[in-house]
RNA sequence: GGUGGGUUGGCCGAGAGGCGAGGCAACGGACUGCAAAUCCGUGUACACGGGUUCAAAUCCCGUACCCACCUCCA
């Protein structure tokens, strides 16, 4: 095995290329991602994003570096005071089911929590005092019409339009944008003034006036107060490149603060070629894939493709990446059968896996490397060779912790003390059915032995003939 | 109009000048009483048209189609 020489590299969608991974503060690395607006269950796309950047975090920490991660979560927004409208509740209510939604989403794909979750609205003091900073450098300007709204003035900030290299002269003013008290149509809000029309509840105090905060500032506020002025690496979907990040940036870099460093994107998940948001029912939600699927299937599904690569969702590809998932479990079981107790602790991690990794988190050539020592396994389990098969077990394992599929992960959901209970009943009296199939194939007798064997199949129960003898499964 | 991305075998999905990632399916073989599982083997894939090169899926030019963003968005 030769020793791994590769340092992680990752794409920095701001510099549109691949960089080697420098943090600023050496052995540390601070990551921000752009969380959910809490308005909607959440469906397979939303939860892409979760789970790529939870395959960072863990890569990261793999990697040896101490890492913070931020990833918030935006609970007052239009949208949501609309849908909690239509839905008949408060808007802080209907923000909260949901976010118990993504909450419980998250923890059934294994999405390991990040060191913080800051919400938008407990952090309007620190989003007051950013905004006033952007007026005291002439960044940012009250409205003249007196609606309370506060604008981020992009033509007083040269760079603007830098994260997504576009010019402020060739960018379409927003057509459905009510201008309001705007110098440019392209100037977007710090904070907006409150309306008669909107819930009491949705506007805090401000030196402008009672209202709510504009979108972009509170990532800005969040990411400052958690990572400081300047951290490692923002995150995110594809589609917040612009508005939201360029925004973010430019706020923060005009307040003075350098920001990201590195800028990570996450691609779509389109269905029958669209944008999932676009596309409407509510099969793709997770509860309800959940009900076919497992969620360690599911979040398989998503780890074995690239994280900047589209994928076109499918149940049948789910389905297909579920069979190929139930292969690496197929090792595991047999493996830890064989070995019992006396498992490998002394495991490295594969270099070729790292390598993947390391190269802008490869998680396809890493889930190769994964079915590589799987056959490797299988074919030391058949010739009995048990210490390659404590070495391969244990490699395997590693890979599946990195990437959060480790099945044994007390996440998906160990069996509890009343499993074990059913689980033994169970055995017992398969058994014994075993035995009777066992006696019936020592007497030849055939059509008796497939009649069990098919009785069990009916059951759920499926029976593995090894050379050490018949094993049995539910599935 | 501006900006960015894509098109790879039956399917999913990597790669980025020479050597066919990987998975699923299919077919053949081994094992098995028969299966299942497992292992071994089998594929002349890179949207189209030109060009560069000893060598192109990969670089260049052009064409087609698809998608995203341009102040609601993972």
């Amino acid at each position: 095995m030769t020793p791994t020489r590769s340092t992680l590299r990752i794409y920095d969608s701001a510099a549109r290329e691949v960089r080697d991974f420098v943090p600023l503060v050496a052995g540390k690395a601070s990551l921000y991602v752009c969380g959910l607006t809490v308005q909607s269950e959440p469906h397979v796309g939303h939860v892409r994003s979760g789970v790529n950047f939870d395959v960072l975090q863990r890569w990261l920490r793999h990697s040896g570096y101490e890492t913070t991660f931020i990833r918030n979560v935006t609970d007052i927004d239009d949208k949501i005071v609309a849908k909690s409208e239509a839905a008949g509740r408060a808007w802080y209510e209907h923000a909260q089911i949901m976010h118990r939604e993504l909450s419980k989403a998250y923890a059934a794909l294994n999405v390991a929590p990040p060191t913080y979750e800051p919400l938008a609205t407990g952090h309007i003091p620190e989003m007051l005092e950013l905004i006033e900073l952007l007026i005291e450098r002439g960044h940012a300007y009250a409205a003249a019409d007196g609606s309370g709204d506060v604008y981020f003035d992009v033509r007083s900030w040269k760079a603007y339009g830098e994260l997504t290299g576009q010019a402020v002269e060739d960018m379409e003013a927003a057509a459905d944008a009510d201008p309001r008290g705007k110098r440019d149509p392209r100037d977007f809000a710090l904070w907006k003034g409150a309306k008669p029309t909107e819930p009491a509840t949705a506007s805090w105090p401000s030196p402008w006036g009672r209202g709510r905060p504009g979108w972009h500032i509170e990532c800005s506020a969040m990411a400052g107060k958690y990572l400081g002025p300047a951290f490692d690496i923002h995150g995110g979907g594809l589609d917040l490149r612009f508005p939201h990040h360029e925004n973010e940036q430019a706020q923060s870099r005009a307040a003075g603060k350098p920001f990201a460093a590195y800028w990570m994107h996450n691609a779509w998940i389109t269905t029958a070629g669209e944008k999932m948001s676009k596309s409407l029912g509510n099969s793709l939600t997770i509860p309800s894939v959940l009900q076919r699927f497992r969620g360690i299937e599911l979040r398989y599904y998503l780890v074995s493709a690239h994280y900047r690569s589209h994928v076109e969702f499918s149940f049948d590809a789910l389905e297909e990446a579920a069979v190929g998932f139930q292969r690496i479990e197929g090792f595991l079981a047999r493996a830890s059968a064989a070995l019992g107790a006396d498992q490998g602790w002394l495991a490295t991690m594969p270099p070729e896996f790292t390598d993947a990794m390391n190269d802008d988190l490869g998680t396809p050539g890493a889930v190769a490397v994964l079915f590589d020592r799987v056959r490797e396994g299988n074919t030391a389990l058949a010739g009995n060779d048990t210490a390659s098969v404590q070495r391969i077990l244990g490699e395997v394992t590693l890979m599946l912790d990195v990437l959060g599929l480790n099945p044994a992960d007390e996440a998906w959901g160990a069996p509890a003390g009343g499993d074990e209970k059913l689980h033994h009943a169970v055995d017992v009296l398969v058994k014994s059915l075993i035995d009777q199939r066992a006696a019936a194939r020592e007497a030849k007798d055939w059509a008796a032995a497939d009649a069990i064997r098919d009785q069990l199949k009916e059951a759920g129960v499926e029976i593995a003939d090894s050379p050490s003898g018949p094993t049995w499964s539910v599935n």
